[in-house]
DNA sequence: CGATAATTTCAGTCGTCACTGAAATTTCAG
DNA sequence: CTGAAATTTCAGTGACGACTGAAATTATCG
């Protein structure tokens, strides 16, 4: 592997332990991201030198994020591997899988305590602080939802011109559906 | 503790450990997040049943995060912590943090690996590739920044708005400040 | 169908990090 | 200053998760 592959590769080696994501699946995914052509299980666990089942459970482990793309070679039974080519659709990927693993599962647990009579003042107020973190969380959901449904292409115009918008209604491709815009003066 | 702040406590215990934070790092947020006010280490350590020095260490990392308000009682020398009330300043305290650990670290990483020179065609496709990742990653990160500047009003504003937006203009304190939009057809 | 290549599983080992308790240090009232 | 209270540090221990190699399983070619 190349000193630049291999700085890119040991980097998200690092900050892969930061996240709950650990060492070896941070560096096979920078791996895979920045070579130009798929790799098979074996020649990762060559280029990473790490052993050949390592490389299988975090194969296993990328896919369950649905981070990987998997293709064959004519005359060759291995599985070959590699990252999509446009990095929006991988951090959409990215985002919507620690929705569901993450976000999900607190708003549920928030709406339980929520709906829980509560036993004393102190409950009540922590019932309110939950509340506002719910509420806060709904918000970015929803947001997050409508943000992933535009094309690549909108949302870097979008992000590019940040929040000191104008008007962004000629940016989207159908402008006119959905909800009308709501008086901004409410 | 009641039952109904156990369980919050307890559910981002386990969330805390999916993260890079660990368990007792998020029970004492959830409990201080939770609790009508503020506690001392001494009470954390009880309340969590673990041991005083783990409260210790556990708050200096939360205090490297800028997450935590510290007060004093009359006649108690001991420390007080709680949060900070509102929950969009603790989710832009947070979100700050991770930029400057994470994302800033692996922009600068990328800078220098798009400036060395490419070694072969494999370097070259590299570099392509790690060009869109910091495209990427620079236009969020100056989207989020100019997030970051907005009331909480406003943000909330906005964000129910989601990305059906008609004008945004009217939302923003000073409208005409900073550049001049850009023509959207650009 | 074998035979063989490829992959996955899993028990055991190793390394890392969380946590404790004792000791050292800091803070502050008197 | 002095001593007691509060806090922090840190070496040692324990628990947990990553990683390996061998064995089991699955897939594919002839």
């Amino acid at each position: 592997m190349t000193s630049l592959t291999s700085d890119f590769v040991i980097h998200f080696g690092e900050m892969g332990s930061r996240w709950g994501i650990n060492r070896t699946v941070g560096q096979i995914y920078a791996l895979l991201f920045a070579s130009s052509k798929p790799l098979n299980a074996d020649e990762i666990a060559e280029q990473l030198v790490i052993s050949r089942s390592n490389v299988s459970m975090s194969l296993k482990e990328l896919q369950s994020w649905r981070l990987l793309r998997t293709s064959r070679q004519p005359g060759d039974r291995r599985d070959y591997f590699s990252t999509p080519d446009d990095v929006w659709q991988i951090f959409k990927t990215l985002a919507e899988e620690r929705q569901r693993r993450e976000v999900e599962p607190t708003l549920s647990m928030l709406r339980d305590a929520l709906l829980r009579p509560p036993q004393s003042p102190e409950d009540r107020h922590a019932q309110e602080r939950m509340r506002e973190m719910y509420e806060l969380m709904e918000a970015m959901t929803t947001w997050f939802a409508q943000v992933r449904e535009l094309s690549p292409q909108t949302l870097l115009r979008l992000m590019a011109l940040g929040t000191k918008v104008g008007s962004v209604l000629q940016l989207l491709p159908g402008g006119s559906k959905g909800a009308p815009a709501r008086d901004a003066s409410a």
